[in-house]
RNA sequence: GCCGGGAUGGCGGAACUGGUAGACGCGCCGGACUCAAAAUCCGGUGGGGUUAAACCCGUGCGAGUUCGAUUCUCGCUCCCGGCACCA
């Protein structure tokens, strides 16, 4: 009798082995390799879900695999431990924010725990604690001196009965989701970061990270939205100031046959000052704006202003409107129309009654009429005087040459990115470290009064900031002047925290540095695996902080993240598993029913990383079943004594198809998890191998030597993904070693030397036949053998043979007749 | 609307460079063990066809390139994700 498989005592003298030999903890070794493998932090909102689960399993997998590989692994963990489920759970248990994030810490750093996850905990990075968030409020106050930072006034949603700002996702039909209170548009000032100096470079880099998906370049790039055009500014009669506007196409100036502004706009609203119907038609704007989803659809509309601009070349008068689909925040607030070359120009024309004018024609010069739709394509200038047909090139580059010479504009680039606001006018986040004094302004609190802690025991009445209410808090004196002055109780926007703390791990105990030494041994990230939902923001703020603190000479590195991997969804049922639908599976009950392997196990093998995953219960027994078959086979195998090492001159042609099988399989396994990410097809892998040693069956001498080097084998090979049984099937096949300790196998190529080799045949690519050469037969052997397949004849039958493909490499012959 | 990804058995998925479609797992069917059930083990399992084979059909739909297409090209349909009045 063999002993039975028992997850519980297993996983747990694992888990014993790797907590007391410290097997995770690691340090720099200047001169060895090191493979840095991180996920994205979690928020600790109580307990572990399965898309924590499936992430941190990914990620445990490759810096298992990568260790084993021989290089120096950092696999860090922590907590993203400020926002504002802390807050909510505090106004609805009367717990404190700090009190309850802690429990929240300790009970899921258990959970992890037991999922055998390799973390070094001695780095552990908790964000809400202060010696994290104060070099975070240092570098905010470097980033003031060089004026990387700054405040304007900005537009919130606010709600009137809590007394708080509000995030778009919590403005549902235009009320509060808590209080339902009709949410307010409310300009407050608020600090701002300015990504914008470095949106070239993110843009930019992006053309050289290989290790990235496709689409997340994609979606940055979107984001970031450059574009290039021409500045320039129309004369408006009656004024003395220019109208300026941006366009892309200053190749169709031609064709302008109106001009329009934002509603905020300066023009729009000094007119609207003797004009009580246009008065109106502004204040109806600002109110629509705020649904911003159906901006797409929305009706164009819009007044004329009774003002005339100056056409720059033509000199022809150009009537001013407002309309609605013109935006202040971007760009000037103003656009040229042309109506016969933009679709919302051409829209708005229509409803107004405005002209229209062709001032460009497809380029293969066929017929094309306007006043059916714009042509929006690049083409050949027409109607254009000195212009016409010239190309977009030609064109964009004469107007851009003749206001730069007369003084009337510039080239110029614009972005859809906007700074980043950093204000959140909430009480669990890092203070902003800044005082107001009446004579001095916003001043940065000096570096040796930093941190500027958040107090941690609050009464939170559930309206407004507590920090609001707290004068020991917020009342100071300045740094400058030493006046009487208030500390800003404003607190930074989480993604502050997470746009760093990566680097933090390297050096976490620092106490006199954001960053130390240690970061230049383990940056960057050489792996770095999270959600795909992080794909924008998250992204670029931190790879934002890297420049930052690059250009601060605390780093040399300009990207955080060499390789991104951006792990699927999990599924049930078809839809994602939340709390709010009701379909989740909680880790936990699974880790007690079946352990922490059935569980990253089934994980691994139900989908590759990237695509989205189907829970499955039964799927789960299947993982669980394998893992037991598993267990016995090694069990058996070790309990009829210990046996050799299989010596390749003295097998059998079955012996060494079992060999050749076990080391195809290391050749698989290997691409699958180094190189691929494909750790379905990995596992699959592994149980063809454990199969096809089933159905072996051979126990003498060489036989036993054979399985015993395939039990091996799938130890080592299921070691990353399924580690607490492997440790003890390891020492149960004889081991006093342990499997996180041991290389990788390496494929034994003569092993995989196949002395006769099977080719099918094909004729008109139908497959026909099959043959059994020799594996050094030439092509003409095997193009004869092929023809002497008698179904492979039935088929050729009297037609005459019009060509015979032979690819040995490939196995393969194609008769065409 | 634009950009990106996808569609393969009853289900999750495999086929990586154009070369044996459906690996591996789940489910289902049959059998063994059992008083019985569970667990476990053995066999089968795309559809049609056959005593068995042969064979025919088959990777969302329609064309094309090729000796050969799930894979490449063109045109559609549907699904998923992102962006969206960005001048």
């Amino acid at each position: 009798m063999t002993e039975q498989y028992e997850p519980e005592t297993v996983e747990q003298e694992a888990r014993e082995y790797w907590a007391t030999n410290r097997s995770f903890e690691v340090e720099e070794e200047t001169g060895r390799e090191k493979f840095y493998c991180l996920t994205m932090f979690p928020y600790p909102s109580g307990q572990l879900h399965m898309g924590h689960v499936r992430v941190f399993t990914i990620n445990d997998v490759i810096a298992r695999y990568q260790r084993m590989q021989g290089k120096h692994v950092l696999q860090p963990m922590g907590w993203d431990a400020f926002g504002m489920p802390a807050e909510n759970a505090a106004i609805q248990r009367g717990v404190p924010p700090a009190k309850w994030t802690y429990q929240n810490i300790d009970y899921m750093r258990g959970q992890l725990q037991r999922l055998g996850y390799g973390y070094d905990w001695t780095r552990e990075v908790t964000t809400c604690r202060p010696e994290y968030y104060r070099w975070e409020q240092w570098l905010f106050t470097k980033l003031f001196e060089k004026r990387l930072v700054y405040r304007k006034n900005s537009i919130v949603n606010w709600d009137p009965v809590d007394q708080t700002v509000l995030a778009n996702e919590q403005v549902i039909d235009g009320r509060g989701w808590r209080s339902d209170a009709l949410v307010e548009r409310r300009e407050i000032p608020q600090w701002f970061m300015k990504i914008t100096a470095y949106a070239d470079e993110l843009l930019d880099n992006l053309d050289h990270m290989d290790g990235w998906p496709e689409r997340v370049k994609t979606m940055q790039r979107n984001w970031i939205g450059r574009s290039e055009g021409i500045e320039l500014s129309f004369d408006v009669a009656g004024e003395s100031e220019p109208l300026s506007v941006f366009t892309t196409r200053p190749d169709t100036l031609m064709g302008v046959t109106y001009m329009a502004v934002a509603a905020e706009h300066p023009l729009a609203q000094k007119a609207a000052a003797g004009d009580t119907r246009l008065a109106a038609f502004l204040e109806d704007c600002k109110k629509t704006q705020a649904a911003e989803a159906s901006m797409e659809t929305m009706e164009k509309k819009g007044m004329p202003l009774g003002i005339d601009a100056i056409h720059p070349i033509s000199g022809d008068k150009v009537p001013l409107w407002v309309a609605n689909f013109v935006l202040m925040g971007y760009g000037t607030g103003a656009v040229m129309a042309v109506p016969g070359h933009d679709q919302r120009d051409w829209e708005f024309a229509r409803k107004h009654g405005l002209p229209v004018r062709q001032v460009i024609e497809p380029l293969d010069g066929s017929e094309f009429d306007v006043s059916t739709g714009p042509l929006v394509d690049y083409g050949t200038v027409v109607n254009s005087g000195e212009l016409d047909g010239l190309d977009f090139q030609q064109a964009f580059d004469a107007i851009a040459a003749r206001c730069e010479a007369e003084g009337r504009g510039r080239r110029s680039v614009h972005y859809r990115l906007r700074d980043w606001g950093v204000s959140r006018q909430r009480y669990w986040g890092a203070p902003i470290p800044i005082i107001y004094c009446d004579d001095c302004g916003a001043v940065p609190v000096p570096a040796h009064d930093l941190p500027v802690i958040l107090p941690e025991d609050v009464e939170f009445s559930g309206v407004g900031s507590p920090l609001k209410n707290m004068p020991e808090f917020y009342e100071t004196t300045c740094p400058k002047c030493a006046a009487k002055a208030v500390r800003e109780t404003d607190t930074f926007d989480t993604f502050v925290e997470s746009s760093w703390y990566f680097s933090r791990y390297t050096c976490p105990d620092s106490a006199h540095a954001m960053l130390d030494e240690r970061e230049a041994y383990w940056m960057p990230v050489d792996q770095y695996t999270g959600g795909i939902e992080h794909a924008i923001l998250h992204l670029l703020y931190a790879r934002f902080f890297q420049k930052l603190m690059r250009d601060f000479g605390l780093s040399s590195v300009d990207e955080p993240f060499t390789n991104l991997l951006t792990q699927g969804m999990v599924l049930k049922d078809g839809a994602k598993m939340s709390k709010a639908k009701g379909n989740t599976v909680d880790p936990q009950q699974l880790i007690d029913g079946y352990g922490a392997d059935t569980v990253r196990l089934f994980m691994m093998f139900a989908a590759p990383p990237e695509q989205a995953l189907e829970w499955s219960d039964d799927g789960v027994q299947g993982a669980f079943r394998f893992l037991k078959r598993f267990w016995h086979a090694v069990q058996t195998h070790a309990a009829d004594g210990k046996g050799s090492w299989p010596d390749p001159q003295s097998l059998t042609d079955t012996q060494k198809d079992m060999r050749r099988k076990t080391h195809q399989t290391i050749a698989k396994v290997s691409d699958d998890i180094g190189r691929r990410y494909t750790f379905n097809t990995a596992i699959a892998a592994v149980m063809e191998l454990l199969n096809a040693l089933h159905r072996f069956d051979d126990t003498s001498q060489g036989g036993r030597a054979v399985a015993r080097e395939a039990l091996e084998v799938a130890v080592l090979l299921l070691a990353p993904i399924v580690p607490h049984i492997c440790h003890r099937l390891w020492q149960v096949l004889g081991h006093n070693t342990v499997p996180v300790d041991q290389r990788w196998p390496v494929a034994d190529s003569s092993a995989m030397i196949q002395d006769v080799i099977e080719i099918v045949v094909q004729v008109n690519g139908k497959l026909r036949g099959r043959i059994s050469v020799a594996a050094d037969a030439d092509k003409e052997l095997i193009s004869t053998l092929a023809l002497e397949d008698e179904n492979v004849r039935r088929f050729i039958a009297d037609k005459p043979i019009r060509k015979t493909i032979v690819l040995p490499e490939r196995r393969l012959v194609n008769v065409v007749v």
